[in-house]
DNA sequence: GTCATCATGTAAGCCGTTACATGATTGC
DNA sequence: GCAATCATGTAACGGCTTACATGATGAC
């Protein structure tokens, strides 16, 4: 989950930690956005797997130092102390993240994953689809559709269990309604990102706006 | 999360922790059906407080042995001995579990938890919103509402913020309005309940068929 | 008599969180 | 100079999962 998100945001630009955290807690909707309790060890386990490398490190002034230039002399020397590694500990100022040609193959690697039970890392997937083959994005979607299907079956066979007609009461009729319309839903969108993608020019043209407006969409049983 | 599912289901019925478990599984659609792993510790936990109390175990065979009747003896031997409480270790056979008065209090303690931006918490104390008083299950909901309208409200901003125009590209936009509709589509949901809440009777006569069929409902601004 | 299922439990580990600790930069 | 924000990290802990270990019951 969170190596997607990191590897994801990092393919598109180079960043370091609390923008990366800022980011992902626009991109997923509140909802999601991790802590930097569990952010920083992953960049730092990124890094020792050759995913993401450290580009940048500012501590001392970019521009001209404004006054006494003798902190901005003892920034920069333990800028370069910290650069030359004798010293692990603490070091601080901004450390700037850029992926690595492993980054990428470990990216494509998450987003081809076959598993697409969990919702969060679907629509993080999503997310990052632009940086999947059409072909992969293309089974990625018809994957989480069938998952979906899937559910919606389980969801009427729950539905018409006669064993349970007698303790289900009206809040619990009303939840599994509930399940039902949103699967439906679900379903929907999916399948008009599917027709998009279909649909949508896969000779290296624009491809700007390939997600139609909500119109009549297939569905292969009725709704 | 998992305390609350099962005062839940034991409120409704004395149960052991297998079955337990299968019970979870279809109470919420596939997802949130928990492991016997959480599920035993937990339910030691509860005990340990008095939350719930084993009620019955079934070790010995309960109608006639079949024939040699010393492997029968045996089990109802370590059955005693266990009920006597001297050996602590790997008591097997079943363990029938139902809920105490300090359980009940606790249960409604916890479906009145004012917070209310856990999704699949809040659909289990949808299940078990009847074990709640009239006016502290509106609540709920009520509470419930406003979350959402929240959230609304976020994605909205987050829809018309200029300054991340440039790198929405089409993937985004597509999560973006599928979001807008499930919060939409969630929204009509709950107002259906609430006010299906309101117009229900509340002198203690009938409530079999409180949730109306989908119609129009009220909204206070455009949707 | 053995296999599937029922039934209970423990141990290790994963993945995330909150709380804590530190330090740099910038605006007033 | 000092507060707010930016920025990076560590430590403790929480809740849940999988894998493991054990044993009972019933069907064939």
């Amino acid at each position: 989950m969170i190596d997607l998100a990191i590897l994801g945001l990092l393919t598109e630009q180079e960043l370091h930690g609390y923008e990366l955290k800022k980011r992902l807690g626009e991109l997923l909707s509140s909802r999601a956005s991790v802590s930097f309790g569990s952010l920083y060890p992953a960049l730092a386990r990124l890094e020792a797997q050759g995913a993401v490398k450290a580009v940048e490190e500012r501590t001392s002034v970019p521009s001209a130092p404004m006054s006494g230039s003798l902190v901005g002399e003892l920034a920069a020397f333990r800028a370069r102390v910290r650069e030359s590694g004798l010293v692990k500990g603490t070091g601080r100022g901004k450390k700037v993240y850029g992926i690595t040609e492993h980054g990428r193959e470990r990216l494509v690697e998450l987003l081809s994953d076959p598993d697409v039970t969990d919702d969060r890392a679907f629509t993080l997937r999503v997310a990052f689809a632009p940086h999947l083959p059409d072909a992969a994005r293309l089974e990625l979607f018809e994957r989480r559709r069938t998952e979906l299907l899937r559910r919606r079956d389980d969801l009427r066979r729950r539905e018409s269990d006669p064993g349970r007609a007698g303790r289900t009461h009206s809040y619990l009729r009303a939840l599994l309604e509930r399940d039902a319309e949103n699967l439906a839903h679900d379903l929907a969108w999916l399948d008009r990102l599917i027709e998009a993608e279909r649909s949508a020019d896969h000779n290296g043209a624009d491809r700007s706006i390939p997600v139609p407006a909500p119109q009549a969409h297939l569905q292969e049983e009725t709704p």
